[in-house]
RNA sequence: UAAGUGGGUCGGGCGGUCGCUGGAUGUUUGAUACAUCCAGAGGAAAGUCCGAGCAGGACAGGGCACGGUGGUGGCUAACGGCCACCCGGAGCAAUCCGCGGGAAAGUGCCACAGAAAGGACACAGCCGAUGGCCUUACGGGGCACAGGCAAAGGUGAAAUGGUGCGGUAAGAGCGCACCGCGGCGGCGGCGACGACGCCGGCAGGGCAAACCCCACCGCCUGCAAAACCAAGCAAGCUGGUCAGCCGGCCCGGUCAUAAUCCAGCGGGUAGGUUGCUUGUCUGCGGGGAAAUCUUCAGGCAGAGCCGGUCGGCAACGGCCGGUCAAGAGAAAUGAUCGCCGCCCCGAUUCGUCGGGGUACAGAACUCGGCUUACAGACCCACUUUCUUU
RNA sequence: UGGGGAAUGGUGUAAUGGUAGCACAACUGACUCUGGAUCAGUUAGUUGGGGUUCGAAUCCCUAUUCCCCAG
């Protein structure tokens, strides 16, 4: 039977966890959220979610958090080990609803739990390009 | 039957799979991990508009300043909250709305318009009965000198009570009727106040959500308060001692004569535990060397909730019984699937089928209120109208 | 989380309770062969809802949005 836990270790917690993870300065992003990796050593993954206030109210900010905590703890299994993921959304949810649009047609309120899935997917394989890539170039500039 | 008013309750349900947080137990480890059991967001958790608890300010006192409240009586730990009543306004009514003390303590403002916005009757004006002067055909006529008057003044939100009749030279509460207003008297009411009777012909405009006066209340800061532990930096510089502190001022109080004090600069950490989620006692058990911690069971105390009963018009209070106790910390309370509810739309063979929707919103120290947001569902009481009896 | 403050044309700002003003911008016209500059004119405003007042940008209550500070 296949685990699909997310511990409390395996989030950032720490100011600090955070700060290197973007210092890392190594992402991708969809238009919609923005993705950072970077390298922590451990024989686990980490991940952290980060909703600025404009994305919504409270509520839905803390199901945005619940969704992207959610794909990734039933993916990491497809994901490389020993990385720190720090998930930001970034679009600015519409204002009040006027009379013309409804409330809940912002690109977030159509989000269900299988697109947040895919994009999950999407972001971590191409960030993790990328990591591969500096990390590679960061070898052969060591080797020299 | 239709329309409406007030109050209250709920705010989807069941099951499967995978997860999260806290606690207990068991196995285990260097940190930990796993298994079982129990518990895990709201009526507004929200806004932060008030009031309390709690913590600190070395003591936590008085006055002034400043701020708040403002009909009366009660409830409450307290309140700007709630209940009942009074007054004014809205409505046919149920009912709703009102920061609703003082303008005869003082100051200020009342633009434009208007004679005038509070100072007189000054301006403009009316009359000139009476007295005076002139004239006369002796019937009277004229002048506006004395004097009388406050009605009328294109205004304005507001103009020295209003309407009507009488009265007069012209007028006027000058007189009368009704309405308004003020004073006095006893009566009813705890009181705000009310109704009645008598008297007064009428005081002297409005604004206090302008300053202010009166009455009452209020020390200040807030759990990121505060206490402890660990790590780390520095042990330096400047000023003070008649100081400094009680956050504005005074009284009063306190530490205290020089560092191990205070203030500022510089430097360094920004990790953990407690506060923190009912309290306390007893019993059995468990952990620990001990202090002590803790599951479970029972009792008691509570300002929680529900029901009953008593007092009260009610808010609320007394008694009895039952029930419930979330505790995160980059921040748990979830995701997904199936079935069933409710609403809308389209088909319908009236059996159903398909599609869509199911609100506002997420605890952050804890309570009591207020305000604001909200798909819908249900209950109770009342008012007006229609129909029937 | 706690504290403090603000909201005025598209933008930046004034206004003892008494006609909402100024500058830039936009538009129109004049000048010019055309544009710029200049001149003349126009449009567009007190965050929403209540209340006090004869009358609220201003005073009071309430809601919304935004900004600043502490750590």
């Amino acid at each position: 039977m296949k685990r699909h836990a997310f511990k409390k270790r395996m989030r950032l917690a720490k100011n600090s966890d955070f700060r290197a993870v973007l210092a890392r300065k190594c992402s991708s992003s969809n238009g919609l959220a923005c993705l950072y990796v970077a390298e922590n050593y451990l024989n686990y993954s980490r991940f952290g979610v980060s909703v600025p206030k404009r994305c919504g109210s409270s509520v839905f900010r803390n199901r945005l958090k619940r969704l992207a905590r959610e794909a990734f703890r039933l993916e990491q299994q497809n994901l490389p080990c020993g990385r720190d993921y720090f998930l930001i959304f970034t679009l600015k949810s519409p204002k009040k609803a006027t009379s013309e649009s409804p409330p809940k047609c912002g690109p977030y309120h159509s989000l269900t739990f299988d697109r947040m899935r895919q994009w999950l997917l999407d972001l971590t394989a191409r960030a993790g390009k990328r990591l591969d890539r500096i990390q590679h170039d960061k070898t052969d500039g060591c080797d020299e």
